[in-house]
DNA sequence: CAACTAGTGGGAAAAAGTGGGAAATAAAAA
DNA sequence: TTTTTATTTCCCACTTTTTCCCACTAGTTG
């Protein structure tokens, strides 16, 4: 169960450090896949194997399924923590999340994301209003 | 399983390095036949005996299943990586593809495929568009 | 305040990817 | 058949990237 957020930087090599909270569930390999909302997701490797499992059962004579495989399997990537826990983001992942200098780690139950600090912070910024807003609306029908 | 994305060049004479990560499981000789989508697919040498015995299975009766098998054995060549790690691409293959200077390989489960950067780039952003429907389908297969 | 730890930066060695030349083979022309 | 030309194969060398390792800093703890 991953919760918290922490605030890393990316340097120029393209590494960051995993916040200690997360290491030891995630173990040494893990793979990281495209995630929804402009972020990444990390799986450690068994629950990875999950998903891969269910993912090869899928015919590639469908287009749409094809299209679905592609998305996920060529945008993920296995990836290993050094010595200092420390993982390398491939190009295409830092390309597709937006990452900058600082990225922001988030633990959401059975997963890590990885965020680009600015669009982590908007993102939240514009969830916190809603949840304003949702509270309100529940709290006037009675609900809250 | 095959996962990621590396792009490399295609030289003058239409030789490529395969990416590292894909070497060990492609094996020595692999075969590469012509794929969907205008991409070329490579399968290590058991992974393709899977694919052949299942074309073969397919019935000879109907002509559109027909037509699909002779498309993929037909454009099917044996390729085997040099000692640097390249394969060479046959003319044939290479047009079908439609090839320039630069390739993308992408893992895509239990095959490899090929494709010119420029249309897995096109391709690529008219998938992503598609990431909500396809966030469904993942919530479908439990991966979320 | 010393000892430890998490996070960060950077240098050097190793490896991956790329280009190109020369030998070997095949194809075409004389 | 011989010569010429082109293509393929093999090998070497260069460049860039990756990997591995060590060191520094800031914050924490005994």
């Amino acid at each position: 169960m991953f919760i918290g957020e922490y605030e890393h930087t990316l340097d120029e090599k393209k590494r960051v450090s995993l916040p200690k909270a997360f290491r030891q569930s995630l173990g040494k390999k893990m793979v990281m896949t495209r995630g929804l909302d402009n972020c990444l997701f990390v799986y450690s490797r068994d629950e990875w194997e999950k998903v891969a499992a269910k993912l090869q059962s899928l015919s590639f004579a469908q287009s749409d399924t094809r299209g679905f495989s592609r998305f996920i399997l060529s945008g993920a990537a296995e990836v290993e923590a050094d010595t200092a826990g420390r993982i390398l983001i491939p190009d295409h992942q830092k390309d597709f999340a937006g990452l900058k200098k600082d990225v922001v780690f988030a633990g959401v139950s059975d997963r890590v994301e990885v965020w680009d600090a600015a669009q982590w912070k908007s993102y939240k910024a514009r969830i916190e209003k809603q949840a304003d807003a949702m509270a309100e609306k529940l709290g006037e029908i009675g609900a809250l």
